[in-house]
DNA sequence: GGTGAAAACACTCTCAG
DNA sequence: CTGAGAGTGTTTTCACC
């Protein structure tokens, strides 16, 4: 994928807040409104573009619990490790999950309300998954950086 | 915060495509677009939904390479945290930075295109911040998860 | 809380150059 | 890439349930 610098520019823009108009960004970036419109129909189409969304705040919607969880499995066999994965994904309270080398298998990103929802969410769903031969979690006292800019 | 079950539908909906026009989430909400209108303005208003943002993939930017990082402080002296703390916003490459609790101070998400990057990374950039102790990179294999979407 | 309609305005998207 | 135009969506107000 070919991105020149305007190109760039218009994916910092967007990254920052897509409700921008046409117009607006072709003022910031000193081209016309068809200009723009096609450099973004572009973007979308060969996929450098994913999606649209809202950004909401975690602290006024009860998820501002925000924990770091080291998992292991017990063995890695290719169906325990699809099993995991796939159990994950489906688990609302799981925003992350990266498969990582090193000491732990696993590294889950987890939002929910307070302790006690956390605890309920390790009893009920996180350890009924098969296979996990131990779980670390750090709690996360402060959020200094989150975003999901990607400076190009 | 007092959100009812609209809401929070309407919140999902927004979070997995805010382009959507009001006509269409009227239509799926079952409500008017006046309805729909005056819902999405009131969370706006009131801090729920925080931004719209264009999501990128990070496989067309030459992004791909992630990488979580868990980094000791030599002392926790307030001086040292804050100046860690502001020195790492500034750095394009870390997505995500949390101060935690456990073994570490501090987990950081790190994106970049390839290890030769990473290296680069870690010498010109991370290890100049003062007083840190140590620190230990997971290097991403795959990427389970990793969604904006906060379940209400 | 909700609806539907209307009007003014702004933006999207296409097309010819 | 540009400028213009038709079509569409947004935003607001209104009377009303």
């Amino acid at each position: 994928m070919q991105l020149d610098e305007t190109d760039k520019k218009l994916l910092l823009f967007l990254q920052q807040d897509c409700k921008q108009t046409t117009k607006e960004l072709s003022y910031k970036l000193g081209l016309s409104i068809t200009a723009v419109y096609e450099r973004v129909r572009k973007l979308e189409n060969n996929g450098v573009i994913s999606k649209y969304v809202a950004i909401l705040d975690k602290t006024k919607i009860d998820k501002n619990f925000v924990i770091l969880c080291h998992v292991k499995l017990t063995q890695h066999k290719k169906e325990y490790v699809l099993r995991f994965e796939k159990e994950v994904m489906t688990l609302d309270e799981v925003t992350e999950c990266f498969h990582v080398s090193g000491d732990y298998d696993y590294i889950l990103k987890i939002c929910v309300k307070d302790m006690e929802d956390y605890r309920n969410f390790m009893l009920t769903k996180l350890t009924t998954i098969q296979h996990i031969a131990s779980t670390q979690s750090s709690f996360t006292i402060s959020e200094v950086k989150n975003t999901t800019e990607l400076v190009l």
